[in-house]
Formats: C-alpha cells, sequence, structure tokens
DNA sequence: TATAGGATAGGCT
DNA sequence: GCCTATCCTATAG
C-alpha cells in the first residue's frame, strides 16, 4: 500500500489537530488476506492526563489503557458495553497518554466483506457508522491492541482528499457521563452533511 | 474475591 | 425515544 502517512504524523504532540487532520485519510486493514477500508469521517480527540474523559485522566495506568502511553502510531484497542471494539489511534511520544478514537468511516472498499462480517446488506451507510460498528466492519478486535500502523494489518494513507473548515463540525464528545468543561468541550469532528457520520441519541 | 458500570448499537414501542 | 445485550475492567472490601 502507498501512501501510508508517516510516523511522524502520529508523534505529533496535538491529538486535537491529529483528530481533526484524519478526516479525509484511508483507514485499511488486512484481516484473513481480506482488504477493507475506507475514509474517516468522524473521529473524537483523547487527551491524556488532564481529559477528564480520557481512560487515562489523572495519569491512570491500568493494564487495559497502557498501551496509550506507548509511542504515537500504534492502534489502542478495548470493548465497551462489554460487545463494541474500539479503535483508536494513539499519539504523542512515549509517555503521553493521547489518542484519537475512529468513530466512522465512509466504506470504500472490500465491500462484500464488511456487509458479510456486519450481516447488513442494503444499507451500505450503517456498515461503518460508528466507533462499535467499523470495528467490526473491519474485522479488528482487542487482540489487534498494539498493532504497528507501519505495518501490513491495520494502516492508514492520505489519497490526497482534504476537508475543508467549513466542512468540518466541531461538537460535544459521545458518551461523556460526567459534569465539567471536557464533557462539552468539541473535540469530536465530524464531516458536515456526510451520511456515514453515526448519529448518537442527544 | 465481588460487583458496578462503561468513549455503543440495534431493535422495539 | 427507550431498553438492554454482554463481558471485561477497575475499584473496593
Amino acid at each position: 500500500m502507498k501512501n501510508k502517512l508517516p510516523l511522524s504524523f502520529y508523534k505529533q504532540d496535538d491529538v486535537i489537530s491529529v483528530a481533526r487532520a484524519l478526516l479525509g485519510k484511508n483507514l485499511y486493514s488486512l484481516i484473513d488476506g481480506q482488504l477493507t477500508g475506507g475514509i474517516i469521517v468522524e473521529t473524537e480527540a483523547y487527551r491524556g492526563p488532564d481529559d477528564r474523559g480520557s481512560h487515562a485522566y489523572n495519569n491512570k495506568r491500568t493494564p487495559r489503557n497502557e498501551m496509550m502511553y506507548s509511542s504515537g502510531g500504534v492502534v489502542y484497542m478495548y470493548i465497551c458495553y462489554g460487545i463494541h471494539d474500539m479503535v483508536n489511534i494513539v499519539t504523542g511520544k512515549e509517555g503521553m497518554s493521547h489518542a484519537a478514537l475512529i468513530r466512522a468511516l465512509e466504506p470504500i472498499e472490500g465491500l462484500d466483506i464488511m456487509r458479510d462480517r456486519r450481516r447488513i446488506y442494503g444499507q451500505d451507510q450503517r456498515l461503518c457508522q460508528g466507533p462499535g460498528a467499523l470495528a467490526q466492519a473491519l474485522g479488528l478486535n482487542k487482540l489487534h491492541n498494539g498493532t504497528d500502523l507501519q505495518g501490513d494489518v491495520v494502516w492508514i494513507t492520505d489519497e490526497g482528499k482534504n476537508f475543508a473548515d467549513d466542512e468540518v463540525v466541531a461538537s460535544a464528545r459521545v458518551g461523556m457521563n460526567f459534569d465539567g468543561p471536557y464533557k462539552t468541550i468539541p473535540w469530536r469532528f465530524s464531516v458536515k452533511g456526510n451520511q456515514f457520520v453515526s448519529r448518537p441519541r442527544m
């Protein structure tokens, strides 16, 4: 695969701008010889120790979130609600617990495979609509925790697609069950009007 | 060791 | 819009 994002992209300190910059990039997986992927249209930033919404809030360090502290350029996966696997891109230098959650893709590669994995037919806009959904469509689960994005299992490419600022919406992140400024800080980025963006309950 | 609850999604009312 | 599946993790005792 060509045009893979360089390691330097993931090592940037500012996970907020990384999350924003990921919009328009392509995320691929090659699992069991099956290539699947799509254009990233929705992300969220989770900024290490000061972010109340992050697993690494207050420098909390547990076996689950250990991967967030590794050097940028790997995948952090975990299970939410016992059912859904979440795909996060670890950013920053070693020891910085920053990560960007990939929340939705516009499917472009391996549509048949994704339909089979999701058992959804005739509603392609739902294939990768939501963080749990896209992980399932790409065949990713917690066993892929720590996968190197420079490898040939999961990777991100830049194929020249860019969304201008007026095509992007910054809004409050989803599922923040606490009070305080981080509940509403606009660290969720999505493509305006894009039909593949998830629609969480308000 | 026990237990509460979570960065959700789909189906049902 | 509401309900809950389903299980691993984080905490407390």
